[in-house]
DNA sequence: ATGAAAGCGCTAACAT
DNA sequence: ATGTTAGCGCTTTCAT
């Protein structure tokens, strides 16, 4: 039997006897038969590979995207080759380079802040997309989260819950992110007529951050009947501190966080109400992308904003105040 | 210029005049030539790349792994094929029978949970090293945390700080990790003619059993004055607990977590002392043995377990009662 | 010091 | 319905 026959019958191309493909179906089982994927790739000029550089160690932030990325790809077959930078452009380099010489047909680059960063590079042979962060080359692909609107989403929902002085406790000013939040807050309240309770407070992605910032907003405004949190680890430092203060959650004061970060929001007391940036939805969206371009059919570059939604928990339970 | 002399100029092979070896390297540059691996694979029968199966979702415990691994495969300029199994054996087969087919030269997989778990298959064409999970065929190599030593190092320390009275609240006695940390505190306190503090309170990984935990204790043995807790989580919901029933820690109760999972350790009143099992080593260690087999030098089968360590903060300042 | 040619494993086009 | 052949891009041997 010619190995031209052979491979025909495994592939399913050309015209032949079943007697024979089958024959020849079982013999490669037998043999445990696989084709040798760099001569496919050879003569097809596809690698059906793809790389994912991530600047957030694999962390909490990128992780989810991943998942949705993996998902994506796997329907069309696609492998993925990992890389994490630890924040380092040298690294990223030398990563991108390597990725580029074994062939993959699309990089994927996520990390944990949304602010513009430098592009991987210019003119590369192969699309790029860029997932949770965003290229600073707005003719770059960028899916990110709705920083705005998951703030909006949350005063909204306070607001929906009967709240009227709330307030607003979040990360560092220097944080896009963190202005975001608090831009689509006040603008939710503006709509209503209200106003926050108080300064926004800037300071730290820590508890606490959000222990002390709950003590200053509570001396700033004693009848505050609300806190967004920018985080749901500030949203921890807060709750401890409410109830330390006396304050109950939610009956005297609701609470919402932000990252619907499981360990945190289930922990807290109560377990908290927060919004979730869908971020395996940002990941499925820029494998989608990604797939297309190399299909042929890149998205038009730009930033693609993904909604985030709300999870509902005891933090923020109708009071029956 | 024949198109084998230019492969040798390009890879130091053969000789030539220096001029001549010059004269195509800056063409290389020029054109942005990179070698099709594909092409270089097919003749060398090397990849170059090895696959990671994660059962952890890319989670909190299988990540420091991978960072581990990448760093020591990034040195042999070997690339890592992620897959996540979702922990669906399906999804698991499928995925290895996919890293074979891209012909990996070996395999790492991690998980979440260090029970023995079934193999990822027999007679695998290329080397598996298990990482942070253990294979039940002990003819595999597992790499494992020392969960046993991690809980003696807990108890000797508390001891060393002047406690007598120790207390542990963990997760589910399903887990071996929570056996093996218990039975590492027990028999440390044994060889100092001390006993547990009440019984060993097994529940759940949670921050909600920490606190019920905290109150079965102080209800069961008032006068503790140490809780060595079986994950970071636990630890916070006991520390909480302590708190609000006016026990002062570390003053009046010592505490100690276990994973040194920093925003958990660090955001805990106090900051907590906590055991770390040094999943970067297990992750480092993996990869290693992984490329020792692929250069045909493969360790023995069997369980290697990597050395806990204990990170010092606040929770277990030398009271000065 | 350079060039020519074979062959890695596979697929597609063409010949039988 | 099956066999034959060329060629994907590279490295290596061997000839010049």
């Amino acid at each position: 039997m010619s190995i031209g026959t052979a491979s025909k019958a495994l592939n399913g191309r050309g015209r032949m006897r079943v007697e024979t493909r089958d024959r020849v179906l079982a013999a490669a089982e037998r043999l445990g038969f696989r084709p040798n994927p760099f001569a496919q790739g050879l003569l097809a000029g596809r690698t059906y590979t793809v790389g994912l550089v991530t600047s957030d160690s694999f962390g909490r932030f990128s992780i989810p995207v991943m998942l949705g990325a993996e998902d994506a790809l796997d329907a069309g077959q696609i492998s993925v080759f990992m890389c994490d930078t630890r924040d380092d452009p040298i690294r990223e380099r030398h990563y991108v380079e390597r990725l580029l010489a074994r062939r993959v047909e699309g990089i994927i680059v996520t990390g944990r802040r949304t602010e513009p960063r430098p592009g991987i590079g210019r003119d590369l042979p192969v699309p790029v997309v860029y997932a949770m962060t965003q290229s600073a080359d707005d003719s770059d692909v960028s899916i990110i989260p709705d920083d705005e609107g998951g703030g909006a989403l949350a005063a909204r929902h306070l607001m929906a819950t009967g709240r009227t002085r709330i307030g607003h406790v979040t990360g560092p000013q220097s944080f896009e992110a963190a202005r975001r939040r608090a831009q689509g807050m006040t603008t939710a309240l503006g709509s209503a007529g209200l106003a926050p309770a108080g300064e926004i407070l800037y300071g730290q992605w820590s508890e606490e951050w959000g222990r002390q910032g709950a003590d200053v907003l509570l001396h700033e405004s004693p009848d505050v009947d609300a806190v967004f949190c920018g985080s749901d680890q500030i949203a921890r430092g807060v709750a401890e501190t409410l109830r330390e203060r006396g304050r109950r959650v939610p009956e005297d004061v609701a609470l919402v966080g932000f990252d619907n970060w499981e360990p945190m929001a289930l922990g807290c007391r109560p377990p908290l109400t927060t919004v979730d940036m869908n971020l395996g939805e940002i990941g499925r969206l820029a494998a989608r992308h990604l797939l297309d371009a190399i299909a042929g059919d890149p998205a038009p570059g730009g930033v693609t904003i993904v909604p985030a939604g709300l999870v509902l928990r005891e933090s923020t339970r109708r009071g029956t105040s």
